[in-house]
DNA sequence: TAGATTGTTAATCGATTAACAATC
DNA sequence: TAGATTGTTAATCGATTAACAATC
């Protein structure tokens, strides 16, 4: 659970709102204007129940018999997400990954922002691989993260630094890291991370593949 | 719940295996040869109660009063996760994020290899991305996906043809697919898709950071 | 009014945690 | 044997689902 000004919001229901912001966002591009629980539910990828649990925790904005507005309830989403304001971002690891992810062009219609990049190898720091932005050498780290007034930092290294580096961002008082680095950090509690492992998720599918054949088999 | 065999392994268990399997190969490469469930949790991020009892879905591995061989443990988990024979994966759309998937490194060490790489823009078809693999079109897909014994897909296309691209997929006998299209794709029950969204992953950071302030606030 | 759809309640289900007997 | 640690049981907790009264 998850409490955010008067009210509480489970943790599960918190990871959904994205999947329900985008949906709304297609059925809005799509000219739609009035949708329903069953409809915005299909186009998320969940059950209607669940939806509407899901929006009942934030308050209450549709119209019994008729469904909900488009354009107002994207925006309570967009509101209960913290996207009102712009989120500065960092990138720390300009490999492959890094480079990837600082050329994303999607951040600043999700009101991100990227606003620094870091590596530490002599062949990427003063590079521009996005076309914009110069990347800095980590040994600035701090001295960037307040320059820059970044709030969340997207750690792309190797496994190995991960842990030190983590340490640094959060001692200059970033405490919403997104990790690609395949480790588990350790951090204080009132840090959150999300971790993304493309490797873990690959495995996963493997175990249901093996299932998959296991059951085939008999 | 998935069966696998004789055995049912809770889904959320299941997710957890990589974590796992990490913390004990990276246990063995600093030579530690016996581990505890309070030491390997710790290194998985994980309690150590849960740790025992994700195991115990799996069997009984350990030894009362001493703890789990870190070698034999690893391989009860690589077997579990169908790891003992190699994934081959097709990766579709080659833009910034399918070009740093195809360059990644850690897919043999994981079990896995990039078979094939498909893409549509004719500025990409035929490129060496990877410095291995050429890139080939999408029209051959079913083609490619036979010839190369394929088992899983990595979808990395923008949103709008992931739906059709991910049809022919299954069509072509593919149920294995991880998506970084940021969409809700349909498909039959019995295939398993894995969804990694950066985007709403920073979404939920967001409403986090949120959150944090809201509180502060007070 | 009749039909449709929300918001909420209650029941079910699954996951986590703590505690401890078994046992090395 | 004494100490340590597993594997499992039982209790708790959180999440999902179904059903329906409220109401537009």
């Amino acid at each position: 659970m998850i409490e955010i000004g008067e009210v509480t919001v489970p943790a599960a229901t918190v990871a959904r709102l994205p999947y329900y912001l985008r949906a709304l966002r297609d059925l809005a591009s799509r000219g739609v204007t009035t949708t329903s629980s069953t409809e915005l539910a299909e186009a998320s990828g969940v059950g209607s129940a669940q939806l509407r649990k899901d929006l009942s925790y934030l308050g209450s904005f549709g119209t019994r018999g008729v469904g909900y507005d488009v354009e107002s309830l994207s925006s309570v989403i967009t509101t209960a997400l913290g996207l009102g304001s712009t989120h500065r971002l960092a990138i720390i690891g300009i490999g492959n990954l890094g480079q990837a992810l600082a050329n994303y062009s999607g951040y600043s219609s999700r009101g991100f922002e990227v606003a620094a990049l870091l590596d530490v190898a002599p062949s990427v720091v003063g590079t521009r691989p996005a076309g914009g932005l110069v990347v800095e050498h980590l040994d600035a780290l701090e001295e960037v993260l307040e320059r820059e007034a970044v709030t969340m930092v997207v750690l792309a290294t190797p496994g190995p630094p991960a842990q030190a580096v983590a340490e640094r961002v959060v001692a200059a008082g970033v405490k919403e890291i997104l990790c690609f680095a395949p480790v588990a950090l350790q951090l204080p509690d009132d840090v959150v991370v999300r971790s993304v492992d493309v490797g873990g998720e690959l495995q996963i599918l493997a175990f249901h593949a093996a299932a998959r054949a296991a059951t085939a088999a008999r």
